[in-house]
RNA sequence: GCCCCUGUAGCCCAACCGGUAGAGGCAUCGGACUUAAAAUCCGCUCAGUCCGGGUUCGAAUCCCGGCAGGGGCACCA
């Protein structure tokens, strides 16, 4: 590139020769002339070039960076410069995910508006990553919050209502009393809340889904996609996540004593039971129970469930909780038989999943079993599997074998029992194939303030009626501070009259905003699309540009997203790619989990009193060797123990390679082929071996060969060849260049020091010469029955006979040969190795 | 209970297709420099790959069975 460079390289050079390392001058140095350089800008609409997109998952402003983020984002870098030397043109942004509740609470705390304490933060933070010199596009920055970014998440939302992918129901769902706002499934750990680790409740209300259970078979299918370049965990737990199961889909019609209701249907994993359902259990807390109760046991199951709503979410998932229930006093008609079967309500019957109700098999499901036998119910055995009967061990029989007293499929194993029963419900109208998924519609509705508003109005005469878009944003409002914000289990716009009320966008007439704001995990599920466009005011963002550049080469971010932001954003591309909006099914490549930075074995929280503060070890060590420390300490994957690693031993090899350049006599551009080649050699096996282990992200060891090259050189300086011989100046280049992936302040005044013209991070990636790669001699190891006796040196190009030959004439050899009893076989691997087998 | 990942020197970690177990770092120890110390530089030591089987001429690597640690799912019919 044409260099404008505000610091003349005479300068540099000029300094004192015996300077010693100094990282606060070196950042103080080039900090600002990589802001004015623009040098991480990228140009998008340069076709010339390959592209590469490396994406980092974007901070929460909560406060300063910590030390999380400086490992994830010096392990995104790396790629990133990478790529940018190997002459692609890179794009790697940076932006907030700027909404949420911490900035509320803070607000209700100080009596602020959240904005006030979001936008401080995120310049807090912005200043922290120019400081940790990311190499970041940072005129494409975006923050979620912003009225430019959340109009479109509106209109996506909007997008969504028209394709029947948002929509309102009422259902029983997460509660967090401590947040005071609902939850999706996924933000429910452990029965509690994944935010503040309360335990949450459930609550009937009314709220908006996405309909992410229409993508579960693409969100599975398309996982192949996948393969390979993400975590093979993280797709085991999105599989897990989605839980598909197949099997059949029943219908048992009402006895006449309650015929005004209709036919209950039921899912099913095992339909070959079927002979051996005794009874029918509905979800205590879903409308069909209030259908199918009778008058005389109405007041029994009122009672049941008032009871149940004291029972914590932790409490009801635990297996091992007695089973309880009452009866409805209606019953269902088996299918087949006819025979009447009691319908009772219990709370081990989910309301959300299947149709909220089940066929008691207790003979061969160990949960009918025990609520059989908690309620004296029949157990009729249907598979002979060889076990005891049931009722008498309270094991349920679930295993391999034939089925029994099934007059239709009587006699055949399992798996075909299975697919006859399936056969015999389709020929008899009673039922058919069916598939269940685990996964539930993503409910997106808070009942809190700082998110994008949800942008629907409710008409008295209208109903639900979308903004139009081209009203759109609807902006929060500004007026609101402090105790205004408190979570009152609803929204606190909905005590907002003047910003609820607004005119029905179809009849004019008076009508109230809906109050709720969308999760927001709705922001972050398109952002890396945003990216492109941030300040398009016209479109979500340009369609030609996303299709050029994503997928995502690189994105980057913790485990701890592996199926909340995950799952989303790729349920988010399926919908764009429906809407014709891009052409691919998945948004991200690869995905690489870094791991966490721990302190003595644990993560670091303030409970524990052992976290350990970014802004310090910068103070202390340097950016340099704090993002040298977080890349080299082990695979980016694993977690870093701070307590394990040396950021003063980092510090020390910055200071070692710096002196590399400082030591250089050589002028720039000295022909390197007229200097020492083993220590050429070494250079040019580094480079390549770096180029396949970046490829493969082992960055780690790349800087463990840099090491070695770093070695190497200051040996050639100190007791070889000496600081004028031009191989030193090459293997000092490539170790600026090799080092700038990691440390680039370091590695930027190396290049100045050695007379380039800034910056390192756009010089084009070192050449390797293929014939420094090639040895002459090489090492053979001589075995005999497998165990090494004997080495020797070979010609690289040796022939087998010829290595078998010498191999076999080494006086050792020929010893373990004669104790040995003799030669049997011999296995030549030219050139390297000789394994004879004696006896 | 089911599923996934990991196990190599005191510690963090390397080792292409099965082919010399050790690249790099930390720590320890020794030496050089120094009046001394710090810093710096140089060097040494340390394991036979969690355990038990198997395949193979040959296993850290592949297979089977355990053990230990970490993670996910779990009343999902």
């Amino acid at each position: 590139m044409s260099v404008r460079c505000p610091i003349q390289v005479s300068e540099t050079a000029a300094r004192s020769e015996k300077a010693s390392y100094d990282f606060r001058e070196i950042e103080a140095r080039w900090l600002p002339f990589w802001e004015q350089d623009g040098t991480f800008a990228a140009d998008l609409d340069d076709n010339t070039r390959p592209r590469k997109y490396v994406c980092d998952m974007f901070p929460y402003p909560s406060g300063d960076l910590h030390m999380g983020h400086a490992e994830a984002f010096a392990i995104g870098d790396v790629p990133a410069r990478y790529w940018r030397m190997r002459g692609f043109n890179v794009l790697h942004p940076i932006g907030w995910d700027s909404f949420g509740l911490p900035a509320e609470n803070a607000a209700i705390k100080n009596n602020a508006h959240p904005a006030e304490w979001t936008y401080a933060n995120i310049d807090t933070q912005a200043a922290s990553f120019r400081r940790y010199a990311i190499s970041a596009d940072w005129s494409r920055r975006l923050h979620t919050s912003d009225p430019e970014y959340y109009q479109w998440t509106q209109w996506l939302f909007l997008q969504f209502y028209k394709r029947g992918l948002a929509y309102r129901k009422d259902s029983p769902v997460n509660w967090c009393p401590s947040c005071q706002t609902v939850l999706a499934n996924e933000q429910v750990v452990d029965g509690a809340c994944e935010r503040c680790k309360t335990p949450v409740t459930k609550k009937s209300l009314n709220q908006w889904y996405f309909k992410i259970t229409d993508y579960a078979d693409r969100l599975l299918e398309d996982m192949q996609q996948l393969e390979g370049t993400w975590p093979e965990r993280v797709l085991a737990m999105q599989r897990n996540w989605i839980g598909r199961s197949t099997g059949a889909s029943v219908r048992f019609d009402i006895a006449d004593d309650a015929a005004e209701v209709g036919p209950i249907e039921v899912f099913t994993t095992r339909p070959d039971t079927l002979y051996g359902v005794t009874f029918m259990v509905v979800a205590a807390d879903a409308p069909l129970a209030e259908e199918l109760v009778t008058e005389a046991q109405r007041a029994e199951l009122d009672s049941y469930r008032e009871k149940l709503k004291s029972v914590s979410e932790i409490e009801r998932q635990s297996a091992d909780r007695e089973k309880t229930g009452v009866f409805l006093g209606s019953y269902a008609l088996h299918p087949l038989t006819g025979e009447r079967l009691p319908i009772w309500a219990s709370d081990y019957v989910l309301a959300d999943y299947g149709t909220g109700a089940v066929m008691g098999v207790p003979a061969h499901d160990q949960r009918d079993l025990e609520f059989a036998l908690a309620m004296d119910l029949p157990v009729t055995v249907v598979v002979d599997t060889g076990e005891e009967h049931p009722a008498s061990t309270g094991t349920a029989a679930s295993g391999e074998g034939t089925a029994i007293n099934s007059p239709r499929w009587e006699g055949l194993p399992k798996q075909e029992a299975i697919e006859k029963a399936i056969e015999v419900f389709e020929d008899e109208g009673v039922g058919r194939a069916e598939v269940n998924y685990r996964l539930r519609d993503w409910l997106i509705s808070r009942q809190r303030f700082w998110g994008a508003p949800i942008p629907v109005v409710h008409c008295a005469d209208c109903g639900e009626v979308p903004v139009p878009e081209d009203q759109l944003p609807v902006t929060l409002p500004t007026d609101m501070r402090g105790e205004q914000l408190a979570p009152k289990g609803k929204s606190p716009l909905a005590a907002h009259a003047e910003w609820t009320t607004v005119s029905c966008p179809e009849c004019g007439k008076t009508a109230t905003r809906d109050t709720d704001t969308m999760d927001t995990f709705v922001d972050s599920s398109w952002y890396y699309l945003r990216y492109l466009d941030p300040r398009n005011s016209q479109e979500v963002f340009s369609t030609e540009r996303a299709n050029q550049w994503l997928p995502v080469d690189q994105y980057v971010g913790g485990v701890e997203h592996a199926i909340l932001h995950l799952l989303y954003s790729r349920f988010f591309t399926k919908v764009l790619h429906d809407m014709g909006l891009v052409n691919f099914t998945e948004p991200f490549s690869a995905l690489l989990n870094q791991g966490q930075v721990l302190n003595g074995g644990k993560a670091m929280s303030k409970s524990l009193g052992n976290g350990v503060d970014l802004g310090e070890q910068l103070d202390k060590y340097g950016v340099d060797a704090v993002r040298l420390t977080m890349v080299f300490a082990s695979p980016p994957e694993d977690d870093v123990d701070w307590a394990d690693v040396s950021p003063s031993g980092s510090a020390k090899f910055l200071s070692r390679a710096w002196r590399l350049a400082q030591d250089v006599t050589s002028a720039p551009g000295a022909d390197p082929t007229a200097g020492a080649q083993p220590l050429r050699a070494v250079t040019h096996r580094t480079i390549a071996d770096a180029e396949a282990l970046l490829e493969d992200r082992k960055y780690n060891v790349v800087v463990a060969r840099l090491m070695e090259l770093v070695n190497a050189a200051r040996k050639e300086i100190d007791s070889g060849a000496g600081p004028a011989d031009p191989a030193v100046r090459e293997a000092a280049e490539t170790t600026a260049q090799l080092l700038s992936l990691v440390a680039p302040y370091t590695a930027e005044d190396m290049w100045a020091l050695l007379g380039h013209e800034p910056s390192v991070a756009n010089s084009t990636w070192p050449q390797v010469e293929q014939s420094l790669l090639v040895e002459d001699t090489v090492t053979a190891v001589v075995q005999v029955k497998g165990k090494l006796r004997d080495k020797l040196e070979v010609p690289a190009d040796i022939s087998a006979e010829e290595l078998q030959q010498r191999a076999l004439a080494l006086p050792k050899i020929q010893r373990y040969i004669t104790e040995g009893g003799g030669v049997r076989k011999v296995i030549v691997r030219e050139p390297r190795l000789v394994n004879v087998v004696t006896g």
